[in-house]
DNA sequence: TGCCAGGCCGGGT
DNA sequence: ACCCGGCATGGC
C-alpha cells in the first residue's frame, strides 16, 4: 500500500496535479472531465479561457447552448453545460464566488452540500474537495477500484465509500515514518500525489514512461514501452 | 473500425 | 439497495 506509493513515485515521479492553473479552473475541468478523456477536456477548457470564461459568475450567467458550444469537445456537452451551471451557481450563492469564505466549514459538511448539487457525484464532489479546496478526502475512481482490487486491498465490486475509508484508514492512521498522526496538509499532499499516480499508472492512454519491469500496477493494455 | 475515456442522473426492479 | 440506459466527442 504505503510501499506501492513509492514505487510508483520512484518510476513517475511528481505528477503535479491538479492540471490546472486556477481554483475555479479545477473545479471546471472536475465537471468537464467526467467519463470523458483529459485530452478533450482540454479544448474546451481552451475555448472558455479564450471566452474569458473561467469564472463562475461568468458561465453562471451564460446561456446553455452558448456554454454548451464552448465545451462541445469534452463530449456530453448539453448534459455537462448543465452540470457546470448548477455548479458554478452554488459557488456564488454559497460564496459569492469567494472560495477562501468557505475555509471555516468542516469537510464533511462540505462535502455533503457538493454532493446535493446536481452534477456532483462522489468523485466530482471529493476531487474538488481536495484539489481545489486542499481538503484530505482521497479520491476514488475507476482505476483506483481496479488497481486495488487487484492488489488484493480489498475486493471485487467495492464500493466507492468503502474504497475511500480504505486509502484514508491506511494512510491516515501513519506519518511517512511509520509513526504518528499526519498533519492534515501532509495528508492533501499525500492524497493528491498518490490519486495522481494510480490515474497515470492506470490509464492505458498516458504518455510514455520509463520501464520498470517491477511495478505491480502496471495495466495490461499498451502504454509507452510497456506494450 | 470499434472501443473507450479521471461519471452522474433518473427510472426501473 | 443495486442495475441499466442515456449522454457525445476525439484519439488510438
Amino acid at each position: 500500500m504505503r510501499r506501492a506509493y513509492e514505487h510508483l513515485f520512484k518510476a513517475f515521479g511528481p505528477q503535479h496535479w491538479w492540471p490546472g492553473e486556477t481554483r475555479e479552473e479545477i473545479i471546471v475541468g472536475a465537471v468537464l472531465t467526467q467519463n470523458t478523456a483529459w485530452k478533450n477536456v482540454e479544448k474546451a477548457i481552451a475555448n472558455l479561457k479564450r471566452a474569458r470564461a473561467i469564472d463562475f459568475h461568468r458561465i453562471a450567467a451564460m446561456t446553455p447552448s452558448e456554454l454548451a458550444e464552448l465545451i462541445r469537445p469534452a463530449g456530453y456537452f448539453n448534459v455537462k453545460a448543465r452540470r457546470l451551471q448548477s455548479v458554478c451557481r452554488f459557488f456564488v450563492e454559497r460564496c459569492g464566488g469567494n472560495l477562501d469564505t468557505l475555509r471555516s466549514i468542516e469537510t464533511g459538511a462540505l462535502r455533503e452540500e457538493l454532493l446535493a448539487v446536481h452534477g456532483v457525484g462522489r468523485e466530482t464532489a471529493d476531487s474538488i474537495l481536495l484539489y481545489a479546496l486542499d481538503r484530505p478526502v482521497f479520491v476514488i475512481d475507476a482505476y483506483t477500484l481496479r488497481i486495488g482490487a487487484r492488489r488484493g486491498w480489498f475486493p471485487e465490486g467495492t464500493t466507492y465509500e468503502a474504497a475511500r475509508s480504505f486509502f484514508e484508514r491506511s494512510l491516515g492512521a501513519s506519518s511517512a515514518q511509520g509513526g504518528g498522526a499526519s498533519s492534515p496538509q501532509a495528508l492533501v499532499a499525500l492524497y493528491n500525489e498518490y490519486h495522481a499516480l494510480l490515474v497515470r499508472a492506470g490509464n492505458r492512454h498516458c504518455k510514455p514512461r520509463p520501464r520498470c519491469e517491477a511495478c505491480p500496477l502496471r495495466p495490461a493494455g499498451p502504454c509507452g514501452t510497456d506494450a
